[in-house]
DNA sequence: TACCGTCATCGAAACGTTTCGACTAAGCGT
DNA sequence: ACGCTTAGTCGAAACGTTTCGATGACGGTA
């Protein structure tokens, strides 16, 4: 392979000029470059990676944090990973994978000290994420996607829950609702502080007392048994709901087992509507679950470039949210005319 | 950060000793190792990537090759790819993430001429795979998961079809089925070759035939309207089938719907075994799918062995084939007594 | 005693870049 | 005609490893 040794011979000048001419660290003058250019094309010159990032200190590759236990990662969380790799190259960085136990400060250590990464995304972050920590104290330079409970200053992007659910609310309200649901995470993880849980049940009750309609909220584990159960609590408290909005993809196919064995179809007799999922997930269910998707690939393309706005000293703001998209499937529509 | 000079100062050897000591390239006696090791210990210290992959020619880092187009990855690639990170991280590799075209040859060769990796695992390899030529040229070491149509001597792992029909029509005559259907992937996915609806389908025949059974075979566009089409077509020819097997994730909610529109009940009525998917989509539906379970870790993992045995002079046979698991949820039972 | 092979260690040259200080020649104001 | 800046280039020293050839000490064999 051509180094930068073989251009600089091919050219008449010495290595350093080469380097300034690719690098533009110091001026060099259009003839010259144009020599060098024409000598990197005819030998086909790529720079080393490794001694670029040897001598210059930085070696372009991001780590992309992800711990493997919690509720595991789903289609929306694969869309981040593919929209950050992809975001990553296009910015001339690569992305490698770093699963690791959210707590386990030796492994997170581990990865930087080597010297491999410039800088760490972060996938699924908790309201107290023990690795920021770990992060701050090795000076790792590192974005978000999610937030903390405090996110003082820190690079995030995360949903916009606010802007989200009143969307949610609006749609169902516009189509006559009065009544609505609120199917949230179970209990223990929104007492545990999860973000999503938390922001997304305030973001909902915001907005329906903005709409005037009333609001009932139900918690779920993450399985169909939990969705059945919340529905059957759900309905026995309140068997004037029309609407159900639910933000656990999860606990869906109890919801709608649950909904069939008391013969209420959807959306005649419900309507349901799925926030903060990926397409593929509403596309399973029959009917098709209208929802609010994620924008998975401008979560990950964000704090992608934030990450490395920052790296390059044009320090970012971060701290971006993005709404929720409304596709109008078929698990909504007008509410039942009488009760 | 301490550096191997730091350690040999401190443990009184040059340089060139402490790295024998490290790397076990040449012997180093007992006394001076412990000497090295708690010097290093006492330090922190921890090779600097960068430096020894200049040095060596060796990164330790590993592609993980995808192509965003296709079919889009699943939850089941999902598991490939979190695996396959695990298993580089504990044979001390790294993996980075290149989603390319398929055909974008120039993309890959930038890929390899930055000397950034030592080699690369393919995902979702297609029969006549054009990623493996360029590769070739290269003469980057890979390992691919499935198989090209050749697969003459090159590095892979994937699902053995053979065993796993076998054993999934083993299942349902046990349960007293006899008229098995075979629902695969859309009839142009398999006339263009794509190895698993070819390998899938002629492993049904053949467990089939040696079961005495009575098979019947339906091809299914990838998407709910191409399973309930499937379901008509196959229900008007046969109906007098009593399972079906389905190599199809997003067809079935198709299937099932179109099923109780039949008002044909699950499994009283017909039995639905799920091949090659993974648990997460099996327990979307109700009741849950009795399936056939990709080994997506095993896959992930050995495809990462083999190719890391590979540059490291151990050469691997490779062109394995592990069987999905069975697991028996509430899709499948007995045969219904009479016609 | 002289010689040879091992074992353990040393010193120095790579690996392919970036970057710093220095040098030259040209352009400027005075 | 003088010094001063500036654009353009050079040479050499990093960066932190691995690896090769050489060296010295030691024990065994002739």
């Amino acid at each position: 392979m051509a180094t930068i040794k073989d251009v600089a011979r091919r050219a008449g000048v010495t290595i350093s000029t080469v380097s300034y001419a690719i690098n533009g660290t110091r001026p060099v003058s259009e003839k010259t470059r144009a020599v060098i250019f024409q000598a990197m094309d005819d030998l086909g010159y790529r720079p080393h990676a490794m001694a670029r990032a040897l001598a210059s200190k930085r070696t372009r590759i991001l780590a992309l944090l992800f711990s493997p236990l919690e509720r595991g990662l789903g289609l929306t969380e694969l869309e981040f990973v593919t929209c950050a790799a992809d975001a990553a190259k296009e910015r001339g960085y690569h992305l490698v994978l770093w699963s690791t136990e959210i707590h386990d400060e030796e492994d997170i250590r581990h990865l930087s000290s080597q010297g491999l990464v410039d800088g760490a995304v972060l996938m699924e972050v908790q309201e107290d994420d023990p690795r920021i920590g770990f992060l701050q104290d090795l000076k790792l330079p590192f974005a978000m996607i999610g937030r903390t409970a405090a996110g003082e200053g820190l690079l995030s992007v995360d949903i916009d829950f606010g802007r989200t659910l009143s969307d949610a609310v609006d749609h169902l309200v516009g189509l006559g609702h009065q009544r609505i649901a609120f199917l949230n995470q179970s209990r223990e993880v929104y007492d545990s502080g999860y973000g999503p849980a938390v922001r997304g049940l305030a973001g909902f009750e915001a907005a329906i007392q903005r709409a005037g309609a009333t609001g009932y909220r139900v918690f779920a584990h993450a399985n169909p048994a939990g969705g059945a159960d919340a529905i059957g609590e759900l309905m026995n408290d309140h068997p004037d709901v029309t609407a159900i909005v639910m933000m656990n993809d999860r606990a869906i196919p109890g919801v709608i087992q649950a909904l069939s064995e008391r013969s209420l179809t959807v959306p005649e007799d419900v309507s349901l509507l799925s926030v903060a999922s990926s397409p593929r997930v509403a596309e399973m269910f029959v009917p098709a679950l209208t929802s609010m998707d994620v924008p998975s690939e401008e979560l990950g393309r964000l704090s992608v470039e934030y990450l490395v706005s920052t790296l390059e000293d044009r320090p970012a703001e971060g701290g971006d949210l993005v709404p929720c998209t409304l596709v109008v499937r078929g698990s909504t529509g007008s509410a039942p005319q009488s009760l």
